[in-house]
DNA sequence: GTCATTTATCATGC
DNA sequence: GCATGATAAATGAC
């Protein structure tokens, strides 16, 4: 009795699409900016939302998966870290 | 309710004795591993959602007796149910953010 | 109770 | 074949 056939008639809906590269960019411009606590604010997520061309609720999947998979992890991610990290830096310091 | 205060930092000082960011450590350690329902699991909870969205306390008894989960097992199915239901209808109404405006504006 | 999360799983893109 | 976005269990704050 090994029929666990979950129902797909219901998430159905789960058709995934990529987001923009210019939207990934803002994303991790955020949270590799503020990676000592990576979690925006309602206004900060509506914001990002706007820029980004998504909804709020795509903004929160978006850090809950990336919160998790930086965690799981974070050798691979300290390449990207540093990446996005000098990226701001530049910006600062004009 | 908002963001968990796990630890709410004013600056970049947030460093724990492990040289890890504070937010990357588990804030519990003995949290059960996520088991997916059956799906004769999940149909019966969802016929009785379709009769009442909030479960009495003898129904989720009896739920949970037959479905073989817990009491709690119930509860939260039923109250993640409902979040879902909500974030389904913010969607069906265009509204992202759910503000719904009086008839008549 | 709601609700923002964490975590594993799912479904798809490429 | 994994990367990635969305959803399903489970926790915790309030």
């Amino acid at each position: 009795a090994v029929m666990i056939l979950r129902s797909r008639f219901l998430d159905a809906r789960r058709k995934r699409r990529n987001f923009s590269k210019q939207a990934t960019e803002v994303l991790n411009e955020y949270f590799y900016g503020h990676l000592s606590n990576p979690y925006p604010s309602e206004e900060a997520k509506e914001d990002l939302a706007r820029q980004c061309n998504i909804t709020v609720s795509q903004v929160s999947n978006w850090f809950g998966n990336k919160r998790i998979r930086y965690k799981k992890n974070m050798a691979k991610a300290q390449e990207e870290a540093s990446l996005y990290a000098a990226k701001k830096n530049a910006h600062v310091a004009l | 309710p908002f963001a968990p205060n796990y630890s709410m930092p004013s600056l970049d000082g947030n460093l724990n004795d492990g040289g890890q960011l504070e937010w990357t450590s588990s804030s519990h350690s003995m949290r059960k591993k996520r088991k997916p329902y059956t799906k004769a699991q999940t149909l019966e909870l969802e016929k009785e959602f379709l009769y009442n969205t909030y479960v009495s306390k003898q129904k989720r008894w009896e739920l949970a007796k037959y479905l073989h989960l817990t009491e709690r097992q119930v509860k939260i199915w039923f109250q993640n149910r409902r979040m879902k239901d909500k974030k389904q209808k913010q969607r069906s109404t265009g509204d992202p953010t759910g503000m719904l405006m009086p008839a008549g504006l």
